[in-house]
DNA sequence: AGTAATTTAC
């Protein structure tokens, strides 16, 4: 016999407390639906049910224990004079918080009709409020609608900031509009929510200029709207204005909270300026500002992205302490952190852990093991997600599709695909179509992969074609390279990298005239080459080299360190790979030492900076070069070291002169 | 009567 039906008979042979007070009070505490359900019953035997104080208090613990079903017998057991607006209306706010537009709108035509009980504000406003609040915003902007439409009512500054919330989540930006109208003429406009809330929709609409308008037009700032405003400019990538306003109101000695903080992290972390963020985040608790379930999984994707394992780990230990690992955003964020810091097995421990997964769970560990090149794993770990009954999403094929491209399963890679659609339907986007290329031209089916690029239902992007021309570059195939090459020519003009790839193929025919031929072109438009970036975490601080800038203080060191790695590798038949040199047009004078690639500077900051047999983990901003991925077998060879470099696309793990991706990626 | 605005992971 369960727990809580042993409950309920004990209390129906148990007397109540004599005291009136004991069930309202009892009702208003309790925290399970069974000992709701037991304390019921013991009102009915007692008939202490009868007592409106008894009765009402009842209705809202099930209603705040998520339970309509029972909420509405006991409301429906009230005597007609009972059934008030109060109940009628909590009972409208629970449906529509539950996502349930229909039955919210039967019971507000139910309490009018039947009940004879008029809505009012309140009541209106728990429906606008549940129906956005439980993502039914278009739901809620009718109700607004209505509500006004019906001109018994005036929608006051609550609803109005309710509506405005849900017009923002799905960018009805017109609607907005006439809602900041409508404010201003019933005079809520001043209204401290009205301000957030109104900022909060031009943020989600893209209207950057009319965010800060509202904003400068509010005479009284409180937290809520400024960082409603960090918020809203950072998702219109105004990342230097939100900091510099941050600053501005750090100065002011504006009281601002955990989730200021959180905001501008967040800001910095989704605008790519991972470093400062880590720093922000320093900052914040350096002030006092203790970290919330949010502002962890804000601040994770920083420590990722610079592979701060050291920084994740703590985070991690704070998440723990705090009971936040509970919360599926912060052990989602964990096990993706871990897997990007190289630590694949720490972030499966981190899975196993979690009370309950979504599909962004299980899209983080499946993405994980394709990061590194465990598409066993990840296709494994696919079929338990199907078994736990997770729908997968696109990101879910995203992965399984990339797991299946690193590692050559070229079959398995093709019966997803054809089964994402059929399946799950779930149809193929840019990244699967591109997933699919990059696997049929590793296996040499370029005809195959020319065919899908024609097949595809929307114009491929500069990735499509640029993944063809490289295994056109692997295959010697001229005839489809010059096709690849023309589209991106049109696509990207400026990436210096096509015209390298066109041209070293030409140059392993020994077509000169067409190796010249890219060169003139090279010099006709204006080139644009991502510099290469490389960050290593060593003894808790994250460096950051960059190809061709000696502005790190151990850089003299760094240089003689590469020299001497330059001599043993040469000794040990290490030959620098020229098609690579060709690679990288900046890389004019090969004997610049400075024109090393990131990740060997990195590399020799890690060797000189740790103790032997240290593992050193590197991760760029760019894809490695065959020349440093010579290099790298080398110097885990000989330095007897574990190296792991996470490129953008996924990690080489270097150990005794052999990587983990069996050099192809 | 007790309804409202700001921050979150792949």
């Amino acid at each position: 016999m369960s727990h809580s039906s042993s409950l309920h008979h004990f209390l129906r042979h148990v007397s109540i407390p004599p005291d009136p007070h004991f069930l309202p009070t009892a009702f208003k505490s309790c925290p399970t639906l069974p000992l709701a359900r037991a304390l019921h019953a013991a009102a009915e035997v007692t008939g202490l049910v009868r007592d409106p104080f008894v009765a009402s208090s009842l209705l809202h613990a099930y209603l705040r224990l998520g339970t309509t079903v029972d909420a509405r017998a006991v409301f429906d057991g009230m005597p007609r004079p009972q059934r008030t607006v109060v109940g009628w209306s909590a009972l409208v706010a629970a449906h529509a918080a539950r996502g349930d537009a229909g039955g919210a709108w039967r019971l507000l035509e139910e309490m009018r009709r039947d009940g004879g009980v008029e809505p009012n504000v309140i009541t209106w406003n728990g429906l606008v409020s549940g129906l956005n609040r439980s993502g039914r915003a278009r739901d809620a902007v009718v109700a607004l609608a209505r509500m006004h439409g019906e001109g018994l009512l005036r929608p006051d500054a609550t609803s109005v900031s309710c509506a405005l919330s849900a017009v923002g989540d799905v960018g009805l930006v017109s609607v907005g509009e006439q809602l900041h109208g409508y404010a201003v003429k019933a005079g809520c406009r001043v209204d401290a929510c009205v301000v957030t809330a109104l900022i909060g929709m031009y943020g989600k609409c893209g209207r950057a200029a009319e965010i800060v308008q509202v904003f400068d037009e509010s005479s009284h700032v409180d937290v809520a709207s400024c960082n409603a405003l960090i918020a809203g400019l950072s998702r219109n990538t105004q990342v230097s204005e939100a900091l510099r306003l941050f600053r501005e109101f750090v100065g002011r000695g504006l009281e601002l909270n955990v989730v200021s903080w959180t905001s501008i992290v967040a800001c910095c972390v989704q605008n790519g300026k991972d470093l400062e963020a880590v720093e922000l985040f320093r900052e914040m608790q350096a002030q006092g500002i203790e970290p919330n379930s949010v502002t962890i999984p804000c601040v994770l994707p920083a420590f990722a992205n610079v592979s701060a394992l050291t920084h994740g780990r703590s985070a991690h230990s704070f998440a723990l302490r705090k009971g936040f690992l509970h919360d599926v955003y912060v052990s989602s964020a964990l096990v993706d952190m871990y897997a990007k810091c190289g630590r694949v097995k720490d972030a499966r421990t981190i899975f196993d852990a979690m009370p309950s997964r979504n599909v962004v769970s299980w899209n983080a560990m499946i993405g994980g093991y394709a990061m590194h090149g465990e598409a066993v794993n990840a296709v494994r770990l696919f079929h338990s997600m199907l078994v736990c009954k997770q729908k997968p999403d696109m990101v879910t094929f995203t992965c399984v599709l990339a797991a299946c491209t690193q590692a050559g399963l070229t079959e398995e890679g093709h019966h997803y695909f054809k089964e994402m659609h059929n399946e799950y339907g779930v149809s193929p986007r840019m990244e699967h179509y591109a997933c699919m290329v990059t696997l049929l031209g590793r296996a040499g089916k370029l005809d195959e992969a020319y065919d899908l690029i024609s097949d595809m239902p929307f114009e491929p992007d500069g990735c499509i074609w640029g993944s063809l021309l490289g295994s056109c570059r692997v295959y010697g195939n001229v005839d489809l390279a010059e096709v690849a090459a023309e589209k991106l020519f049109r696509l990207e003009p400026e990436n210096a990298g096509n015209y390298v790839l066109l041209s070293n193929i030409y140059a392993s025919k020994k077509m000169w005239d067409g190796v010249n031929r890219v060169r003139e072109m090279m010099k006709d438009v204006g080139l644009k080459k991502e510099k290469g970036c490389s960050w290593i975490d060593i003894k808790n601080k994250v460096h950051m080299l960059l190809a061709g800038d000696d502005s790190h203080p151990m850089m003299t060191a760094i240089i003689e360190k590469l020299k001497q790695l330059n001599i043993q590798m040469r000794k040990l038949g290490f030959v620098p790979s020229t098609d690579f040199v060709l690679h990288d047009v900046e890389e004019q004078e090969k004997d610049d030492i400075l024109a090393v690639h990131s990740e060997k500077l990195a590399v020799a900051l890690g060797l000189i900076s740790t103790s032997p047999g240290t593992t050193l983990r590197v991760i760029k901003n760019l894809r490695i070069c065959g020349d440093c991925h010579e290099a790298m077998k080398f110097i885990s060879s000989f330095e007897g070291r574990e190296i792991s470099v996470r490129d953008t696309n996924r990690f080489h793990h270097f150990r005794d002169g052999k990587c983990s991706c069996g050099d192809y990626w």
